[in-house]
RNA sequence: GGCGGGUUGCCCGAGUGGCCAAUGGGAGCGGACUGUAAAUCCGUCGGCUUAGCCUACGAAGGUUCGAAUCCUUCACCCGCCA
């Protein structure tokens, strides 16, 4: 068994450890059973949630029980954010949400299954033991074992109390159901270490205190570091706003388009942490990058692993021929029909009946701009392009002659923002 | 409760009666350069049936030929005094 913990280091992937020889020996005794929980606050996860999938394969493939929970009680609440108090969201959409993210983990952790000794996980969603907990309950066998001040104390809350616009009680109450999740998860599948971001901290440290105080025991907590971005915008937004993991939600081709744009520095300081890749390859990927990086090498290896994780061998293939085609240097009109139309429904696609309309309608309608205005905008400063020609008139139609076997129109915004028009029956 | 200051476009922030769809900065978007990077430079940055029109400067009403700018009322925020 490699020690998990030195692949965590080296990857990048600790922040912050409760004891680290002790887990360090914790984990070496045998299988240690640990849990990562996932709140549904939307319909469906995005990239942030990735880092924490790392975490929890690394020690599945070192021969641990992972625990997967969907937060369906604790997502009723909501997790104090540092800016401002969450919007209640109605107990059937959190319903729903719990069911499709359940279904969007899966894979993460029965891919591996091939491998000796690995185990399937079990998944859990803390509505099973929170929704019994009356309030009488709650306040005589959980609340006793809080103190105020050190709830206080935690990060989000302090620094929630600090703002304008304060805390509600609701929130504020937040940390004991997650802690009471890890007494629970200790209880029923004698979970010994729980992993979550950073930011979860406080609620990791709350749960250690409440099983020591109420069971007796010793258990452990790992959290991830903050994924930054260079220029120190928010990592995993892209132009439409997050990048979700729900292909319905975020193409694979978009996913892809997402780590392949990454900046270099970005590109180079992630792969550690997001490559499985053994260590010696990882380096020499990134050593690449710093010799050639035209050549991208770190940006397509996240791009590849990651599409191939979240979506499968096979979408990435499309993903990866799409990303070809449409920015290849090949002719438009020698392109193959099938590759052509694969590439355009990946990249997104219109498709129109009867009179064509003008380029800047078509702008609109693809979606790859917001309004008329900005398509003639668009136009006027020469960042329109029809089948890989710069638009001159935004009010003209294209002619017959513009349309590509098997009907189509390359539409582009800009260097990279692509559109397909296909021309109806 | 009293007095004073404030509320402007995605954000910050200028603007005290016409030259204001509104200075400047940031973000965003496009172009050049590159590598479908970064940095830099240039341009652009409410909407539409685009040499014109519509909607906009906390809300409603008023004065005026004309108001983001003046008056009244209301809402919210910030200081100082009680």
């Amino acid at each position: 068994m490699t020690d998990v913990i030195d692949e965590l280091h080296r990857r990048g992937l600790i922040a912050q450890s409760t004891d680290e020889a002790a887990l360090r020996a914790h984990l070496a005794e045998g299988p240690v059973s640990y849990y990562a929980g996932f709140d549904p606050t939307a319909q469906s996860l995005h990239v942030g949630h990735l880092l924490q999938f790392m975490v929890l394969r690394a020690l599945q493939r070192a021969g641990h029980q992972p625990v997967v929970l969907v937060g369906g009680a604790t997502g009723l609440i909501g997790d104090p954010r540092p800016s401002a108090e969450r919007q209640l969201n109605d107990r059937e959409t959190v319903a729903a949400w719990v069911q499709r993210i359940r279904e969007q983990v899966a894979p993460f952790l029965e891919a591996p299954a091939e491998a000796d000794g690995t185990r399937p996980p079990v998944y859990v969603d803390n509505l099973d033991w929170t929704a019994p907990v009356t309030a009488i309950d709650f306040l005589r066998e959980l609340g006793k074992h809080f103190r105020v001040s050190q709830m206080l104390a935690k990060e989000a809350v302090s620094a929630r109390l600090n703002s304008e616009t304060g805390i509600s009680y609701t929130e504020f109450s937040y940390q004991i159901l997650q802690a009471n999740d890890y007494r629970e998860l200790h209880r029923r599948h004698g979970v010994t270490l729980q992993t979550g971001g950073s930011d979860q901290w406080g609620n990791l440290t709350a749960g250690i205190d409440l099983v020591r105080r109420t069971e007796g025991a010793r258990v452990h907590a790992l959290s991830t570091p903050l994924v930054t971005k260079a220029d120190g915008t928010k990592f995993g937004k892209s132009e439409g706003g997050a990048v979700w993991l729900d292909p319905s939600l975020t193409t694979p081709y978009a996913f892809f388009q997402f780590w392949l744009n990454a900046d270099d520095a970005d590109a180079r300081a992630w792969l550690p942490l997001y490559s499985e890749r053994p260590a010696e390859e990882v380096a020499a990927l990134v050593a690449e990058s710093l010799e050639r990086p035209a050549a991208r090498t770190a940006q397509r290896a996240l791009a590849e692993e990651l599409t191939r994780l979240v979506h499968g061998p096979e979408q990435l293939r499309q993903a990866e021929a799409a990303g070809r085609a449409l920015f290849g240097r090949e002719d438009l009109a020698s392109l193959d029909e099938a590759t052509l139309g694969a590439a355009l429904q990946e990249a997104g696609s219109i498709t129109v009946d009867g009179e064509l309309p003008t380029v800047a309608q078509l702008l609109q309608q693809t979606g790859l701009v917001g309004s008329l205005s900005e398509a003639r905008r668009t136009v006027k400063e020469g960042g329109a392009y029809l089948n890989n020609e710069r638009v001159a008139d935004g009010e003209a139609r294209p002619g017959e002659d513009a349309w590509l076997p098997g009907g189509w129109l390359v539409l582009r915004r800009g260097r990279r923002s692509i559109a397909g028009v296909r021309r109806a029956g």
